[in-house]
DNA sequence: GCTTGACCTGGAGCGCGCTCCAGGGTGTTT
DNA sequence: AAACACCCTGGAGCGCGCTCCAGGTCAAGC
């Protein structure tokens, strides 16, 4: 029997949502953790690879960029300096709020032609 | 003295704040309403032109595609099909609804990080 | 008449975030 | 041993939303 541990590159993919192709991607841009290889260089992904995959598209969906997730990562998991770290999750915060709010003025923009042209 | 009407290119990016190639780009797309040339070919953006590229970013900055942009011209400018408009709109505001909440749950997650190496 | 400057057109180029593919290896099944 | 599934690497390609550029026109000022 073998011993192997974590899933396999193709369980990520469906545990994850992502394709395998985004996955290789975001190892190689560093948006992920270095993962683990088997004997034959497979990749074996633990469960906080999974989890932390799992934030990273979060933010990404929330419009973040490579360069910021990339960035994220390395200051969240190989421990960078603190100051920078809080400042830099807090810059993305605020642009994360300013963006909620473009998001609204665009909601009422579109209810506004909604209501104009529902009412005739 | 020339009767021009309008104000020209310059003062068109000037008042909305993009640039001339995307005001340009935005024509050619269809993203505004075909807009008057004086007699040399110049372009004249009257007030509602403005008025309209305003409501334009608006949504772009809200991440709606050029496609989209595109379409909501001309339903609301052309007078397309009553139904389709409503449903277009609707289901492009539903989009956004979505989006806020991807954001908020991105901001949760910057919260949680901040919280957690906030208190060490 | 000549320069200057704002503007025009058509088309190429770019950064981003994937996505696809060729060519090859490994490990289990039959 | 042959077939198959799964995975690897490196690199090219793509759609989007601009952005830049060459080459030319037109109106005003000197």
């Amino acid at each position: 029997m073998t011993v192997t541990q974590g899933i396999s590159m193709g369980e990520a993919a469906t545990a994850t949502g992502l394709s395998e192709d985004t996955l290789r991607y975001y190892e190689r841009e560093g948006l992920v953790g270095p993962i683990d290889r088997d004997a034959s260089g497979h990749w074996r992904y633990a469960d906080n690879d999974v989890a932390w995959i799992g934030v990273v598209t979060c933010l990404r969906d929330a419009g973040l960029g490579i360069a910021d997730l990339r960035r994220f990562t390395r200051l969240l998991r190989a421990d960078g300096e603190a100051g920078e770290r809080t400042e830099f999750l807090m810059g993305r915060r605020d642009e994360l709020v300013r963006q909620a709010g473009a998001l609204a003025a665009a909601v009422k923009v579109l209810d506004d032609k909604i209501a104009y042209y529902g009412s005739r």
